[in-house]
DNA sequence: CTGAAAGCGCTAACAT
DNA sequence: ATGTTAGCGCTTTCAG
């Protein structure tokens, strides 16, 4: 592989010069520019991104950690901030924590070896103090799930609004027993959309219990299959509405629905949370909350581009919007 | 950020010392390495990868082409990828061809510019001598799609086998009239699922008709959905099963069917390609063609990185399985 | 066992 | 406008 030595020698120039064509060619007469990108051309020269970095402290790498890449609601997120590196000139390296401590400190290294130049974190399982201190040493940005700390930077959207705008949707239909599949709340999104869940049913004098709650410990469409399993034999008759807080949830909810033969939306209303593409597959199609997820994503680019290169920047919130489809 | 120079001043030893309990630990005194890691400790420090790898001259990233993220094929494959790499002491770039010789091009150039130690490439769209060029130059392995050529490397399953054996079966189960949706053509894989097609029928003296095929340009649910409309608008009553050469067309398949109120497999029987997670989740479950694609990804790497370091490796084809389920 | 020094490929003062 | 040179942080001979 030639080096920017070769090209220098073969164009009868010096490596500065080169490095001149490369970087600011204007400062470069229009000569000897053509005998240096002729001398490239031949050589079929590659400048080497490794030198590069070194000299200039930097990776142009950014870390995306994410729970599980098989998620689609962050699949979405992840092309959002892919395509948005790009034209900013940085790659991206995704990274998948399982949601596990361990995992996370593992890739949060990556940025202490100056392998990555910032991270954008979507799970932030990492306890608080941990990511707040590292926060400061490097450019962090939360994306979707967040710690509500000043010193550190966020986007998002309002689950609490969102799932409470969905419940009451519920409500208005008529529902009057609902019940939440909700994932863990060590994730403030799944506490967040409880809240909302809550403050509806509150505001419709529901009377409400504990065990209108299902706890899944996973995001997987094996999950909502399961939970609903066990609530159709537990609770069968005592509720007419499923709220999941996950579409892959809800998804694997209505599937049980399908085998068991319970009708949607007839015997049983589903709605789910997202709107991943796949919501518009099922049968019926999924009622959901929309995230603008590629937006989010992209965003989140935006701003960590701006923390790396020292600017400041505001936490986001955005815009959801409930979508109504058959599945209610 | 502490430099192995801060380092080796703290603790009061060369650079080299410190370089060596980070590297050839048993080459150093239990006492000096404890001075030099009570003075890591103390400062925090963390070696610059940018410096090790451009004295290495690697880069221990690995280059991952895929025409798009959002198909679940690839996702599996990819975690089968990122899994065994991450063990290998490899990270890894994914990155979406969309499968344009553009992006491609642009993504090989990562190799030249030292920024991948090698690529697994999963659609080769580019020009076939351009790739076997380049694969003189670079470590390259191609997964799952593959160009013929004994210069160039790949991991796959026999699709021509898997078709025939899955075509024979809607034969066996009485079926005449079965219509195959193809993705582009462009692709062996689908050229090869067609082969296989062709020869089930004709061991079964079923005449055949172009028109029987259905060509989708994207590999999308959408793109499923609308060849079943199509199909059925134009074709209803002339057909009785489906054979999508991609789960994710089946899907789309599938949902249209259902829309229309088909009943499956009773009136259509369908079947689809990869035996995607999501099979599992339609209604009826999806009977389809299983192919090892975490393995296939995890036995890419292995040949990648033999590669790397100069190994001979051997072309790898895997199994398949038939997965009979209740959409036939 | 340890240290001195060269050098990986590049960029950016600084000098001309 | 172009060349010379130092140095980014690390590994690895080569001496001692």
């Amino acid at each position: 592989m030639p080096t920017i030595q070769d090209v220098a020698k073969k164009a009868g120039v010096s490596v500065a010069t080169v490095s001149r064509v490369l970087n600011t060619p204007s400062a470069v007469t229009e000569k000897t520019r053509q005998k240096v990108q002729d001398a490239m051309q031949e050589l079929d020269y590659a400048p080497s991104i490794l030198g590069r970095n070194l000299r200039n402290s930097e990776s142009r790498m950014l870390l995306v950690l994410i729970p599980k890449i098989s998620n689609p609601f962050y699949l979405r997120i992840v092309e959002g901030i892919e395509e948005t590196a790009l034209d900013h000139g940085y790659n991206i390296l995704v990274c998948q924590t399982h949601s596990k401590t361990e995992r996370e400190s593992v890739y949060f290294d990556l940025l202490k070896n100056r392998l990555a130049d910032g991270a954008i974190t979507m799970d932030p399982t990492i306890d608080k103090d941990k990511l707040v201190q590292l926060a400061r040493q490097f450019p962090i940005v939360q994306c979707s799930e967040y710690d509500k700390d000043k010193s550190l930077s966020y986007i998002t959207i309002d689950s609490e609004l969102a799932a409470y705008q969905m419940t009451k949707f519920l409500l208005k239909q008529g529902h009057k027993r609902i019940v939440l599949i909700n994932s863990d709340e060590k994730f403030l999104y799944a506490r967040e959309r409880k809240k909302g869940f809550h403050r509806a049913l509150k505001e419709f004098e529901i009377e409400f219990e504990d065990d209108w709650i299902y706890k899944t410990n996973d995001v997987t469409f094996e999950a909502g299959q399961q939970a609903m399993r066990s609530l159709l034999s537990h609770k069968a008759g005592k509720f007419t509405a499923v709220f999941a807080v996950s579409d892959v949830l809800a998804i694997g909810a209505l599937k049980e629905l399908n085998t068991q033969g319970v009708h949607v939306p007839d015997e049983m209303a589903i709605v789910g949370f997202d709107k991943i593409d796949f919501t518009n597959m099922t049968f019926p199609r999924l009622t959901t909350v929309a995230q603008p997820m590629y937006k989010m994503g992209s965003i989140a680019v935006d701003m960590l581009i701006k923390k790396i290169r020292g600017e400041e920047i505001e936490d986001v919130i955005l815009d959801h919007e409930l979508i109504i489809r058959e599945s209610t």
